[in-house]
Formats: C-alpha cells, structure tokens, sequence
DNA sequence: ATTATTGCAAAAAATTTGCAAAAGC
DNA sequence: GCTTTTGCAAATTTTTTGCAATAAT
C-alpha cells in the first residue's frame, strides 16, 4: 500500500470523510503522472481507466488531495489551476519559458531564506509561497536569433 | 496631460489603434484607484461615472494597459485576475495574509538579485516574475490566541 | 472613406453545486 | 440505518467573442 494512501485515509478519518475506490482511482492517477496536470487533463487521464467517474468528482478530489497535503495548486498566468504532487517532492519554485512553456522546477535554500526573512521583517509568518519567474529558454532565445 | 496618457497613446499608434474617450475614462478610473482592483472592481467603478461603458471593454482596455506596460497582472490562489499600477509604481512582490487578506508590497533588492541568478543559472534569461509570500499577519495571529 | 471601437448579448471556459441514487461505516 | 459520496446536469463565475452601430483618423 502506497505511503500516500495513508495520509489520505488518514486525513479523511480525522476529517469525518469516508475511504471510497473512486477517490483511490483518481489519487493513483494523480500519483502516476510526473507533470503538472489541470483538473481537466486529469479528468481526461481517470476517464480512459474508470469512464464511469466525472468531472466534478476529479475536482472534488483534487481539493481533498490539496487539503491533506499530497498535491498543491499552482497558477500561471492563464486562470488555469495546475497541480502537482506534494508528498516525497519536496518544495520547489518554478521557471517557465514564456515562449514555449516548458518548465523547470528548482529548489534553492537562499531563495528559500531571503523570502522567510522578507515576510518576517514585515510581521508576517511565512505560511507558503508561490513563485514564478518568467524567462526565456536557450532554445528559445535560439530561435529567434535564426 | 498625464504621462500615462502619452504612454497610452504611443502605445496605440504603434499598433495600428486608435486613441478613444472610452479607454482614457477607463484608464483614469483605473489610475485613480492605489489598490489592486479586478475587473468587475472597476467595472463598478467606471459604471457610476459612466455608465454606458460596457464590462466588455473594461477587460479590453486592461488587456491593453498591461501590453502597453501600464498595468500588471496578479494572480493569487482564486483564479480571479487583479491589475495594478506598473508605470510610477517600481517593482514589487506580495505578501498576503492567508486569514485576513490583507496584502503589503515588498520591494526587495536581495529578493530580485536571487531570483535572476537562479533563472541565469537554468538557462533562463529572466523578464518577470510574481511571487506571493502567504502566511499570518501580526493582528491575525493575535486573533488566534485570543 | 476606411478602419478600429463599443455595447450588448451570447459563448466559452473553469469550477461549483443541488440532488437523487449508490456506497461506506 | 445513518451519513457521505457520486454522477449528472444545471448553475456560477470569470473572461472572451461576434456583430451591428458608432466613433476616430
């Protein structure tokens, strides 16, 4: 059994939700996917295994996964909710190529410092962040100078 | 005249656009306002100065104070797209309460050096970014413990 | 005169919700 | 048996678009 089957059954327990297959199926296809998915893409990936499952249950889903910990919600630009796994990732900020999207994950104690000290310096206790820087890649700079 | 009435305009003539009484009032209800507004936030507030002014082209002229550098998107964690002031208003990042939702603007020159450097070192050459620092305010965390 | 803009209503896109039937405890 | 979950469809919310009328150059 999957370490991340029991913090959700364990979440559920301490929040008077109850275990179901459904919400199993789609955590597992959650957890296969090593990309950053929306709720549709999602959506699209449980429906070919289990057709039977819907869309508002991926969301309803995604939000429980959110709760317990295991996946976090990421926003780029497009007003499109994007998640990627938590649990056995540890936390990381993002790069994204403006021209072609590509991301890149990175994980940096310094950045991680200066905004800890930031939000400190200003009466605020760091809770969580969201970070993206916008770029463009060398492939992309390539490109354009063709 | 205002300066950003010129930007505005140069703006507009190098794109093939034309200059309108519609998109200057919404431009000046939008510069009149310190905070951070949506789009239906301003859309009320053009309304009761002019209220023939669609929510259509409320978005429309955002659209174009962003492209022309004027205004600056922001996304927090409900999808709902915010704008603020860029020209006159020097970079900055957010921290937000994550009870209260109050919002205070960080300039950080440590902050921007590391996040450059860490687009650099990936490859990336930086053109922006958003950062959002969540966490407890000093009056919520008071609240708290109350 | 020609081309862009506007307001409106309708469309799209993303997400949430109400509800009756089904599943979990 | 009581309570939560599910799938569906409908509702909401935010943003975009098509179009005929209007305004700008």
């Amino acid at each position: 059994m999957l370490k991340e089957e029991t913090i959700l059954n364990n979440y559920l327990r301490e929040n008077g939700l109850k275990q179901s297959r459904t919400r199993e199926q789609v955590m597992r296809c959650f957890l296969e996917t090593e990309r950053h998915l929306t709720a549709e893409e999602l959506y699209r990936k449980v429906s070919r295994r289990f057709p039977s499952i819907g869309m508002a249950t991926v969301y309803r889903t995604l939000g429980i996964l959110c709760r317990a910990g295991l996946a976090e919600e990421l926003r780029l630009q497009d007003g499109v909710a994007r998640y990627e796994h938590k649990y056995r990732h540890r936390h990381h900020d993002h790069l994204v190529c403006s021209s072609c999207r590509k991301f890149v994950e990175v994980a940096d104690a310094e950045l991680e410092r200066v905004l800890a000290e930031l939000a400190e310096s200003r009466g605020i206790t760091p809770e969580y962040h969201s970070v993206v820087v916008y770029g463009t890649c060398r492939e992309c700079s390539g490109k354009i100078n063709e």
